[in-house]
DNA sequence: ATATCAATAGTCCGATCCGGAGTAAATGGC
DNA sequence: GCCATTTACTCCGGATCGGACTATTGATAT
């Protein structure tokens, strides 16, 4: 029985259940303060995969009563275990992926007015300060020492760091952008050229290539002579993907 | 005949098409080198959307011949021209998502060991070196004037300010991590809580709430305003979204 | 005691989207 | 004249979305 492999999503729930159990209405809570940010999924997929993860034995479900209402409570198995970790050992499939529909609406501006423009700014605004809200919340906790997974905290800092640098970006690339497209009425077509041009020149300027100390280097090639061996053989080329 | 809205997807499509007139095979390799990059979709997509624009009178189709294979190019129409600026002028319907596998591979991190986590940040280090590599390239189209849209230079200088920006957040948490990461090998736990515990504290320190200048918070409130009129009424509340 | 509301705990389903495999003609280099 | 690459699609199963729907429980107000 070669079952299909697990999907990406699959093994972050699988990963969710190394925590703790859950019953799928509480993993949906808890992932709406956390994996939204960086790895979001439907509610609905919260429900349906448990039942998928406990059929191949690396959950187990049991019921409980509440007056007359049930509920479903998911523990992870042994195997559940070994199946999370042989996934952390081999490599990413894919690196952080943006979805990021004010972006798209800010390339065809264009087509559009000055006002819609400043109204996408806006939105990435906001989702720049509900990030950073939250990780400072969060932030919080961790100082208090009363954050849910505290023995973590190694981790999550690295989490943490990530997740407000995109915050910071989202709110300082909308703030500067305002204020430029603000500048066009004052500009004319020259000038706005002449300074799209310096944006460009100056965005890219700050990238001196940084590399990985020979530690991550070395890891990242061992897990991609490892990775290459085992899923089943590509055909011709390493295939480059058909993401567009 | 109601159709059902379009997707953010076909919005996207349509703008391409108001560029220019494009084969889907073109399209796609066109977005390989973009969009792929904020608002990544499946070359299956990019046959598929067009004859289903066509079909509402948004785009018009042409069949190309060059020996005995066909080609099919499509052309926006004025009618299309009308829906593309309507969606600019609504709200956007989400903010910027990110999408980041090997993030949550650090979130799970305590169940894989250290080489599992310094791969998860060196596929974070590539993806980002590959994003500044792509970003200067363009960088130095639009400084030598050869770059394919430089009549839209001004709103592509804001949308290079972006991706670029997130390259580098990219690279340099990458090597922070990286760093972090082998600094546990010479530290006791009580050391690594300290340091993780000060990382938390510090990644939030920059964060010095940076408002919009008062131009975009009102086209926000207006786009707001209008888009919350204009869609079949939401039922009690204002719906936050079924996204976990 | 009762109406009301928010939170709890799910189910269901159509439409969308992914991603990979497969086909086949045209082109360029040796 | 052959071979690899590029061009130009087509197809399909399975993953995923997201919104509507049901129904119970517990707290708050009347």
């Amino acid at each position: 029985m070669d079952l299909p492999p697990l999907t990406v999503a699959a093994h972050v729930m699988l990963g969710h259940f190394a925590l703790r159990d859950w019953t799928p209405y509480e993993l949906a809570r808890e992932m709406r303060r956390n994996i939204c940010f960086f790895f979001p999924r439907a509610q609905s997929q919260v429900y349906s995969e448990p039942p998928r993860l406990a059929a191949r034995g690396l959950l187990v479900a049991r019921e409980e009563v509440t007056g007359r209402r049930r509920r479903t409570v998911y523990s992870i198995t042994p195997e559940g275990r070994a199946a999370l970790a042989a996934w952390l050992a081999a490599p990413p499939a894919k690196g952080p992926e943006l979805e990021a529909e004010p972006i798209a609406r800010v390339m065809f501006g264009p087509f559009g007015c000055d006002d819609d423009l400043r109204q996408a700014v806006a939105s990435v605004h906001a989702s720049g300060r509900r990030l950073c809200e939250t990780a400072h919340r969060i932030c919080a906790e961790y100082q208090a020492g009363r954050a849910p997974f505290q023995t973590h905290i190694r981790h999550r800092a690295l989490l943490h760091d990530f997740l407000t640098s995109f915050g910071i970006l989202m709110e300082e690339w909308a703030v500067r952008s305002a204020a430029r497209i603000d500048a066009w009425e004052r500009e004319n077509p020259g000038e706005q050229t002449e300074a799209a041009r310096r944006l460009i020149a100056a965005s890219t300027a700050p990238w001196r290539r940084a590399d990985l100390p020979a530690s991550a280097v070395a890891a990242a090639r061992r897990g991609a002579e490892a990775g290459a061996l085992s899923p089943s053989r590509r055909r011709r080329p390493p295939a480059r993907g058909t993401r567009t």
